[in-house]
DNA sequence: GTCTATAGGAAGATAGAC
DNA sequence: GTCTATCTTCCTATAGAC
């Protein structure tokens, strides 16, 4: 066995048991499947963390972040409205058809932080940074193609949450391409209606 | 111990498993746990159901018949389109208030449901109630006020849908009311401004 | 630092007494 | 029909050998 530092190994626990519950779920997640995917001793796991609540904190922090990166399509000034909001919300649309397990696990990982008395705080806080990313990315949109919302950004931010993590879930149960593209479609409608020049 | 028909333990039992996982999450919701809250000897769970999925089967059956019933406030032909959809997601929304807990759990059951290989089906089935009641909800708002959607129904149901079940979640999360209050009025502003005499 | 062995307990399910 | 006792399996966590 190569010799690697605790931090290392941690790393590699953390990307296992990411793995692990993309693939089974979250239930299926034990240590032993975990370091079985890693390839390490079951002992490993108790001297890289404290406990398995400790893992799964690391793990919601980890997919968190790559959740939802701010997403705007590149746009320079005089831009049509309704062109930008289209490419945004393609860009975010074509990430989650790339990897529906992995956002199917961030609603999993919510659920589970929700009834974990040391975890909710952290589902809590998870969810106050998507509305942030989400406000950021209209403000950018605005602001690269100088239009102004005419609905108040907060209120725009948690209503477009709203649409895009409701289309999301409601798609990643049925697969329904069409619906949700036309749904889709209806949201950059709303959008462009709502923007002034 | 008073001599009950196994048809009669089954309803104990699907009331019992409903109120542990209310309480406690779904992962919780073990045949120990499910017998202790109905009263009942160990015993009792396997010869009421043959095994644990089956409950599983009738709990979500259960849950989602009540999830999302028809809510359309009364309105008569004339009344303006924006009292009768303010009312309606005033119906709407009082419910989500009165038992969070409750609707918490249909999520949890529905990400549950998906990584069973024998219920994703179910959970599935389960979004396509949401979408047909949600699309009849929306129907009969315009019969009844005597106006039409100038967006098609099926896109409409789904946006709606998403809507709805976006705030929910992120609500459910955070319990910032006013933001959902705010939010939910946009919605309702965007729900008056497709809609044509 | 690394790993084997095992503790200690809870899970789903069943056999068989009453 | 009802329930106790138990089987088997899986879990998290730790103790202690190397």
């Amino acid at each position: 066995m190569v010799r690697r530092s605790a931090d290392e190994r941690r790393e590699e626990l953390i990307e296992a048991a990411i793995k692990v519950m993309i693939r089974d779920g979250v239930a299926k997640a034990t240590t032993r499947t975990i370091v079985a995917e890693a390839g390490l001793p079951l002992g490993a796991f108790h001297y890289c963390f404290r406990s398995k609540e400790e893992l799964l904190h690391s793990v919601i922090e980890r997919i968190t972040q790559g959740a939802l990166a701010p997403a705007v399509a590149a746009a320079a000034a005089g831009v049509p409205v309704a062109d930008i909001v289209r490419d945004t919300l393609r860009v975010y649309w074509d990430r989650i058809r790339a990897t529906p397990d992995e956002h199917l696990l961030t609603y999993e990982l919510t659920q589970y932080a929700l009834r974990q008395p040391g975890l909710a705080e952290v589902a809590r806080r998870q969810y106050r940074h998507y509305l942030a990313v989400n406000g950021e990315s209209l403000a950018t949109m605005a602001r690269l193609a100088g239009f102004e919302w005419t609905v108040p950004l907060p209120t725009l931010a948690r209503y477009g949450l709203a649409v895009l993590d409701g289309l999301t879930l409601n798609w990643l149960i049925d697969r329904d391409d069409a619906a949700a593209a036309a749904a889709l479609d209806e949201y950059a409608a709303y959008l462009v209606s709502v923007a002034r020049p």
